[in-house]
DNA sequence: TCGACGTATGAACAGTTGTTCATACGTCGA
DNA sequence: TCGACGTATGAACAACTGTTCATACGTCGA
C-alpha cells in the first residue's frame, strides 16, 4: 500500500505538513470524486448537456443523444442517485431536469477549459 | 444502437430541435467527458488537491496521499497528458504543479456542491 | 566508478462500468 | 379490458482502469 522508500524521511516535511492541512477531509474527497465519476461518461454528460437547455422526457433524450432508451434510463438512473437530475411523472412519460445548479457551473468551466486547452482559438 | 421505439416520432420535436442546437459539438463534449473522467480517480484528486497549495515531488506525494510512489507516478504521467499539472526536474527529484486555474476552480465548485448537497451545515 | 536514491514504465491481474437483451410495470386510448 | 406505449431494471458480457510487482533509467555522493 505505502510507498517502499521516502518512508518516514520524506523530501519537505514542512511543505507536506502544510498541504496536509490545506487538503478537504477524506469524505469530501470521496465524494467529490464520485460527483467527477458520475460526470465521466459521454452518455451522462450528454444528457446532462441537454437538459441544460429544457426539461425533456426520455424518449425526447435518448432520440437526442442518439442512444438507447434502455442506456438513457440506466443512466439517468446513476444521474438521479446523484441528485444531478430530477423528474416527474406525468402520465406515462417522465420528464427529466437539472436538480442543480452548481453542475451547470461545473460544466460550463470544463467547457471553457477543453475549449482553451485543446480548441483554443 | 439507436432507441427502438419513439424512432422519428418523438414526443416533443420542437424541444428536441432546441436542445440540439444549444449543446456542445461532439468533439468539445468528448474532450469535457475525458476531464471528467482525470478527475474520476481519488488518487487523482488527492494529488490535484496537494498540488493546489504548492509544488511538491513525487516522493513529498506519495508520503502525503499514503499511496505507492508507482501508484502516484502512474497517475501522474495520466495528469500530465491532460495538461492537468506541469512538472520541472530537479537533481533526482520531479517537481510537479498545477499546469492551469481552471482546475482549482472546477474543484472549488465541485467542493461546494457535495458539502452542500450531502454535508450541510 | 559504484551504489543508493528518486522516478518512470511495462506487464499482469482484479475490480469496475456501460451497453444490450429480455422483460416487467404502470398508463392511456379504443 | 386489452393492447400499445413509455419507462425501469436485472443479468450477462465486453471493455476499460488502477494497482502491484519488477525493473530500468538518470543523478548524486563517496
Amino acid at each position: 500500500m505505502t510507498g517502499d522508500s521516502c518512508l518516514d524521511n520524506t523530501v519537505h516535511p514542512e511543505k507536506i505538513c502544510q498541504a496536509r492541512q490545506e487538503m478537504p477531509s477524506d469524505e469530501i474527497l470521496r465524494d467529490m470524486t464520485e460527483l467527477f465519476k458520475v460526470l465521466a461518461d459521454e452518455t451522462r454528460m450528454r444528457i446532462i448537456s441537454a437538459l441544460t437547455s429544457c426539461e425533456l422526457c426520455v424518449c425526447d433524450l435518448a432520440s437526442l443523444i442518439e442512444s438507447s432508451q434502455s442506456a438513457v434510463s440506466h443512466q439517468l438512473r446513476i444521474l438521479r442517485q446523484a441528485r444531478l437530475v430530477k423528474y416527474r411523472r406525468e402520465g406515462r412519460n417522465a420528464y427529466y431536469a437539472l436538480d442543480d445548479e452548481h453542475i451547470e457551473t461545473i460544466a460550463h468551466f470544463a467547457r471553457n477549459h477543453v475549449q482553451e486547452a485543446f480548441h483554443r482559438e
